[in-house]
RNA sequence: GUGAGCGUAGCUCAAUCUGGUAGAGCACUGGACUGUGGAUCCAGUCGUUGUGGGUUCAAUUCCCAUCGCUCACCCCA
């Protein structure tokens, strides 16, 4: 048998209907704030990501999937940032009049261990602005997101904010973080130590060391006066917002494109495993000249699809009306046909019998499908031009001339 | 990449410890009910016990390998 490949699913018919809501959620809350959709190619050149992402990050090290054509890499998107940052270079649209502000929609493929919560094709609903650097844009987009989660019905999350500096202090912290490490060397896990070069700022996620954690330096105690200034507009925007969140001094983005604010919706609930990490985002100042594009400011954040769905609180999903139309003979397979269609043409959902099925399996398979009325046409009908009515809910029947069922089912709905 | 747990019917699982020709519930199909679903009863279909090898008179059971799934670590949405 062959099988769909290792962390890639099938999204069954019955659970479309939660991925439709979120979408529809999404694109409604959304363009309300003025984003527009964009749609980018799901393959990408290699070194867009490589410069992007960065050359030794996790994502770009090992868990892209990655191939030549015609002498050149290409990858599978494992995020949709710097598609939509080509796509903004490539097409100009910095020069467009008004705000440049995008949402997309769409798989991400990363060739990581699957497990709860984490999958290799995944699905990301994600929102990039361009050209606001003042930090109201960024409680702006918090601010949005709570909307989201609101008419959503998701309640149980927090919303942890953080700054990473910018290119001018972040890299006197991290010589400062380091140096507290290696003072604490001795006693630090195995993990640690390899943090230590490759990414510091990870250090804080240790589960063994929190207690030589409690001494080291913070970032937000090691901003430059600029971005201090940027995270104070942030937490006064927000606090303006009434928006509840946390400051996590420890909150690293995984990408290096980060500058400045970072924040992350963290789900409470356990219906989500170790992966409760909702969406992500931050600001990222510098990734548009990285990329050879103008000196171009932006923000964004990226949300997981199959995490939100895992978060949905349970509500009863009603089912849609369904009808379905049993038949005994060859005359009243004829009108059944006709009936069906006729009802077809005013958009009613309809399913005919099985000539090859007796009439009581006929309502079997009925009540399978959940049709929520039946419809009988036999010898009996076809002599008196009638159709037989049965509510499966109540089993009553009734008796209604063929050229009135619509009018009859429409009356009743 | 690392670690742990698990692979038996379409699904959920038993039998594995203590080796002796694989079983239940649900689901499915048909009948009781010849023009009416859901409830009940009866009958029927369903397996290369994940795969390959080893030990044994005999392996679903013990051993080895391999593949797959799940969860966790790393990391991330």
């Amino acid at each position: 048998m062959i099988k769909a490949v290792r962390g890639m699913k099938d999204i069954l018919p019955e659970e479309i209907p939660l991925w439709q809501k979120v979408e529809e959620t999404a694109r409604d809350v959304f363009e309300t704030y003025l984003y527009h959709e964009i749609r980018t190619p799901i393959l990408e050149p290699t070194e867009l990501f490589s410069r992007s992402i960065g050359e030794a990050t996790d994502i770009v090290e090992k868990e892209m999937y990655t191939f030549e054509d015609s002498h050149q890499q290409l990858s599978m998107r494992p995020e949709n940032t710097a598609g939509v940052v080509r796509a903004l270079i490539e097409n100009r649209l910095q020069d467009l009049r008004g705000s440049q502000r995008y949402y997309y929609i769409g798989p991400m493929f990363r060739r990581e261990r699957p497990q709860k919560g984490r999958f290799r094709q995944f699905h990301q609903i994600g929102v990039e602005a361009f050209g606001d650097a003042g930090p109201y844009v960024d409680a702006e987009i918090i601010q949005m997101l709570a909307r989201f989660f609101r008419r959503l019905g998701i309640d149980a999350y927090e919303v942890r904010i953080n700054s990473l500096g910018c290119r001018s202090c972040r890299p006197l912290y991290i010589e400062k973080l380091r140096a507290a490490m290696d003072a604490a060397s001795a006693t630090l896990c195995e993990d640690c130590q390899r943090r230590r070069d490759k990414n510091p700022l990870r250090v804080f996620d240790c589960k063994t060391d929190q207690e030589q954690l409690a001494s080291f330096p913070v970032i937000t105690d090691n901003l430059c006066a600029a971005c201090q200034e940027h995270f104070d507009g942030f937490l006064s925007s927000l606090k303006k917002m009434a928006i509840p969140s946390i400051v996590y001094p420890s909150l690293v983005r995984g990408l290096d494109y980060y500058t400045r604010t970072t924040f992350e919706f963290v789900s409470t609930s356990d219906a989500l495993g170790s992966q409760n990490s909702l969406l992500g985002g931050g600001r990222y100042d510098g990734l548009v000249q990285v990329l050879d594009g103008p000196v171009l400011c932006g923000i964004g954040f990226a949300l997981g699809v199959e995490r939100l769905i895992m978060a949905l609180p349970d509500v009863l999903q009603e089912a849609p009306l369904c009808y379905y139309v049993a038949h005994i003979e060859n005359e009243g397979f004829a009108r059944a046909l006709t009936l069906a269609e006729r009802l077809r043409d005013h958009g009613v959902a309809v399913a005919v019998g099985n000539p090859l099925k007796a009439i009581k399996a006929q309502f079997k398979e009925a009540d399978k499908m959940g049709a929520t009325t039946v419809f009988v046409i036999g010898p009996d009908e076809a002599k008196q031009g009638v159709v037989t009515i049965k509510d499966m809910k109540t089993g009553e029947q009734r008796s209604v001339p063929e050229s009135e069922v619509m009018a009859d089912i429409t009356e009743r709905a």
